[in-house]
Order: C-alpha cells, then structure tokens, then sequence
DNA sequence: CGAATTAGTGTAAGCGGTTACATAAAAATT
DNA sequence: AATTTTTATGTAACCGCTTACACTAATTCG
C-alpha cells in the first residue's frame, strides 16, 4: 500500500537505518543525503507508521483523559470543555495525542482507564478525583506511570500530582469583593455539603470574614440542592427573617438565579441592596437581568497545567510531583454595584 | 517489565500462537489449554500491549474527532460536549478509542488530522464540515479511508457520508408551534446569512408558512450577529413598526434574550402578546423568565450516528455512504404558552 | 606521519503481537 | 482397516521502525 522506510531507503540508494535518522534528528547526516532521502519521502508521499514507531520504541506519543460522566445524554458542563482544550492544546504542542475515555463505563473487567494504561496506548493519563480509585492509583504508582489528578485529591494519603482550583481562595475573594462594595451580611447558598470545593469555599468564605472582623453566623451557611428552586426557596425565607443578609454567594448559577429571584419577589433590589456572586462564570451570569458578578474559574488553564505536567512528568519519570491551585478572579457585573442603602445611610 | 504473550506461553507450555488464539477467540483451543492459560495470564498480570496488536493487524481500534476550534480560550459550545460524548459512547461500544484534536492547529506542514490518517495511528476520523478541505477528501477518498462529516456537507461535489441536524425541518417546526399557539405573524432573527443552518431554518420557516397559507415577508427576515444587543436591537425596531410580527424564532439564544428584552421594554407581554422560540436548547433558555421555548437539537444523537456510520464504514471498507439528517424537536416552555390578544380578540 | 578521533553509513536484531502453513493425534467415514 | 476429516497445537515469518554495534573513510592530534 502506502510506502515505508525500506521503499524510501531503496529508492534513495541508503539504508533504512540512515532514513529513520532523518526522520528523527539523530545521528550525523551528510547534506547530500539528507537532502536525497528528503526528496525522495516527498516522492513517494511518505509518512511515518506511527503506530509501528510507537512499538519500536515503547512510547506511544498519547495521553488519556478519563472523564466522569454518569448520565452521558444530559450533560452539560463547561468544566469539561474548556479543560479538554486545554489539555488539547498543550498535547498538541508537545507532539501528543489526546485519547478521552469515560471512567464510568467499563467493558469486560477492566476500565476503560485500565485498559489505556495497561495496553500501552498512552504514556499518561489525567484522572478527576472524583474517579479515583486507591486500587489503581496504587498499581500506576507501582509501575512508575504517569499521572495528573484533576480537582481535590484529599482523597488520596500518598503524595501525587494533581492541578486544582483554589475553592478557599476563591470563596474569600467573594467575601472581599463584596465587602469592599458596601455589604456586610453575607450568606452562602451551598451546592452540596460532601464536595470539598463547597467545602473549601465555605472555608474561604468564613475565614475572610474573620480576618474582616465580620462575624461567621451558622444561619448564614446554607447547604441547597443544585437547582433554582432550591436557591429561590432557602434565600426567600432568609431574607423573610429578622436579620435578613444584604449580599449571598452562590455556588453555581442555578442557586444564583434562585436567590435572584427570592429577592425580587421579596421586593429587595438587586445590586441596591442585595448583592449577588455566583460561582462559575458561564453565560448565563451575564444574560440575567441584572446580570451576576462571578468568581471565574480558568478551566482552560486547569487543563493547561495538568497535561503541562503530565507530559513534563512523561519526558522524566523520576520528576517530583507538582501541586497547582489555580487561582480563581472577579468578573464583576451589576450584581454587585454597591450597597445604596448602606452608603447612603452612613 | 511486564509479562509479554512469550512470557504467558512458557509459563502455560504452550506457543504463543495459542495464547493470541485465546486472547483473540480465533480457533479452536481445547477447554482445558484455554483454561491453564488463563490461570497463567491472570497470574502473570498480562495484558496485551496494544500497541504491538494494531501493528500486528494493521488497525488501530481508534477513531479521531477533528474539532474546528479558532479562539480555544473562550469556547463555550454544548454542540461539541454532548455530541463528543455521543460519539464516545459509541466508539466505546465497539471498542474503539477516540482521539481529539483542534483541526485548526498545525504542527509542521501537516494539519494534524493529515498525521492521525497517514501516519495510521486512527481507522477513520468525523470530520467537521467546517474544515472541509477538497484536496485533504480527495486523499482520503483516494485511499478509502473512512470519514464522516459533521454537518452540512454541501460544500462537497462527491457522494460523502454525514450527519447533520435536519434544520429546515427545525424552521417548519417552529413556525407550526407558533401557528398551532395562536400567533401569526413570525419574524424571523437569523445569527448569520453564510452559515448554512442558518439559510436552512429560514427555508423551513418560508415553507411552513406558504403551507399554512401565511404570507413570506422579507421584512420580518433579519440577518443579526450572534448576540442580545443585536437581538435587542433589531427586534425593538420590529416592534415598533407599523405592522409588528407577534411572534419571533430566533437562532440562538443570545437573540432571543435579546428579543426578550425588546419585548419587555417595548411594553409587549410575553407569551401573551408575543411567542418566542430559540434554536438551541440550553440550560440559560430555561432559567429566564419567561422560560423560553425551544428548538432542540440532539447533538448527542448527532455524535452517535456520525461514530456508528463511520465504525461500520470501517469494518464495511465496501459500505455505500450514509447520509443521516437528524430531526429536531420542540421542548415547550412559557414563551410560547398562546397568543392571549388574537384567543380573545377572535 | 602514525595513532586516535570523528563523521557518515550499514547490518541486523529486536519491539510483541498475528497468522499462514505444517503437523500430529483423534474422530468420522467408507 | 484404511482413508479422510477434524481438532488442537506448534513453527516461524512478518508488520515498519529503531538502535546497538560494526565498519570505513576522513580528519585531528601529538
């Protein structure tokens, strides 16, 4: 069918060995020959078999991302998609091709992960945490391979890579920005009580409190479900209390978009004197009327630094694990205006 | 360093050729040879290298996405989401990896789909009509090698296999919602005049109406740009026209919350006494108020045929080429809930 | 100027599977 | 019982590229 090295070497009188070290750089070539065999690939329209170079030299040029999807048809989340380009674009620049599998699914015994790794179809994979699983990080580390954790890897005690979002920081930056605004009684609506990034966000959130010498009230900290309904109800009945806050960060948009609400219905004007941050700066922050001051999470970077890594980690196996916290920033919108109430009552 | 298929064939007294035999089910093996092998197999930790097969073989068990991504950093697009999970899944299915790579980079003089086909580290690649190049398919054709196009493939004279959203069946359907609610008078704001999608819905939208015996009026035809200023631009001016439409599709869901907004400051109730209807459903038409009725494409649908043609094209090479247009559907929401003014006017 | 080094290229053995062909034993057929 | 067929397995070549080792010719060095 298609050439191969041999057919290149015959027809430019070498041997095949001289025309895989054009092809690689290595070696000395003289410029005649070079030149010759280089003209003849042109030729014959030779490529590479990639897949008999990856066999000869045991590296495969390609790493994994193994994503985590349960119910595939309804998914939508652009975590996903920013990191996956990312990852694309920093595979792609060092050579490598990016494979993405779904941990979730498995056929025959093994993982889809299990069987990349283990079948030698990639050098290196990147795995969320919420995929991990003690039993196969403890066979990658036994066989030295390559790996990136994506997200919180508290889950594990060994010391591994891993790149994530600095929730913490991210969840004081809320706080501060929206006391520097003219708010003082913030609440937090919670996705979810179990995931470490509600946690550390909650973290943050109390601790710049403190170091602002605002009080941390329990009432203040709501665990919701991720949903409108959920935002709209918990922040109604918050700002139906005595001592109702005058600002709440949400962690996502469906609990922004809720507390929007509540506070419309509750007739309490949005940013005059309520403000509003939401996590994650999808569109929809920015259609919403007013539209919602977010905490922007680089997924794009996300992906960037952990094939960064992954691949440096690839290129020198006995490199020492990184850990990235990435940091989140303000997108301010009209949300967060100001406190009118506040500034004109002082 | 791990166990090769010699290494399992000494260990079980047997050649390798009957270890492959197992490993493949090729051939007849008695039950207790098969047996005593995978005892050993499983002793030994053995894993095919995969590598070696597709060598072996000649194929690869992989399949290649091109993306057709310019701006990386900024792209957000469920299309690409749920049809690559689409296509994932399918791929999965039947065994095949699938790799992902931005058509638009290039490394070299090679565009990196050039180097998944010829440097046959793929079988086949979907192929986003948007980066259709004729000399890139003539190659392909001219090697058989199977691809399927993601899209509209009229740019293309031969006879190709593809997938594509049926989006003058989509026009139809929303006008036929809209007529079916009570509004009779349909504009039309249109994201672009070059893409094809977008001259699509606008023939099923010319088509519905002439059937339902409405007239075609060049007026309520606006070509706008991908955004709410625009969309609230254009259709304030509508509104305030002599004879404004009652009701609007628009091709994304930037116009329509544009179209919202003019509806709101233009003094026109929604769903009352103007029907919206956006192409693309996501989360954000949800979550406005009114929630916005849409057109929904299965672009998960879109990825598991576009992967299930082009397998089958793959184990078919003779296969005849498949051409799939994918129906959309209405997902009814309070934008459209009927025209109030014309039920009680009537 | 002879020895040591360097430049430039070839030879051939892998890498780990697959598979056409060969073979021997067992079963079926005549 | 002899012949044919089937079953079960082994042998070894091959897939296309890489690379250790070998070799010759040219260059540098003491």
């Amino acid at each position: 069918m298609s050439a191969t090295i041999r057919d290149v070497a015959k027809a430019a009188g070498v041997s095949s060995a001289t025309v895989s070290r054009i092809i690689n750089h290595k070696g000395v070539i003289s410029a005649e020959t070079r030149e010759r065999v280089l003209k003849v690939m042109k030729k014959l329209d030779y490529v590479p078999n990639d897949t008999a170079r990856s066999f000869a030299n045991g590296s495969t040029s390609a790493i994994a991302l193994i994503i985590d999807v349960i119910e595939t048809r309804s998914f939508s989340n652009n975590y996903f998609n920013n990191s996956v380009f990312g990852i694309e674009t920093i595979a792609h620049e060092n050579g490598f091709n990016l494979i993405i599998t779904n941990g979730r699914m498995q056929k025959g015994n093994m993982t889809s992960a299990g069987k990349l790794v283990f079948g030698k179809k990639v050098d290196g994979i990147i795995l969320p945490s919420s995929l991990i699983d003690h039993a196969f990080i403890e066979k990658l580390n036994k066989i030295q391979f390559p790996y990136v954790i994506l997200g919180d890897p508290r889950v594990l005690d060994a010391d591994n890579s891993w790149v994530d979002i600095n929730n913490v920081q991210g969840g004081a930056l809320a706080v501060r920005h929206l006391v520097k605004k003219g708010y003082r009684s913030i609440a937090f609506l919670s996705s979810g009580s179990k995931e470490i990034f509600n946690q550390d966000r909650i973290t943050g959130y109390s601790r710049a409190l403190n170091e602002l010498g605002l009080p941390v009230l329990k009432e203040r900290i709501c665990q919701c479900s991720s949903d409108v309904e959920s935002g709209l109800d918990v922040m109604s009945r918050m700002l139906q209390a005595e001592q109702p806050p005058d600002a709440v960060i949400c962690s996502d948009f469906y609990l922004a978009v809720g507390a929007l609400r509540a506070a419309r219905r509750n007739g309490v004007p949005v940013p005059d004197a309520f403000g509003i941050v939401s996590f994650d700066n999808t569109p929809v922050t920015e259609l919403s009327e007013p539209a919602i001051t977010t905490v922007d999470i680089d997924t794009f970077g996300l992906g960037e630094q952990a094939a960064s890594i992954l691949i440096r980690k690839i290129e020198d196996k006995d490199m020492s694990s990184r850990q990235i916290l990435i940091a989140t920033k303000i997108v301010e919108r009209e949300s967060t205006k100001g406190n009118q109430r506040r500034q004109d009552g002082e």
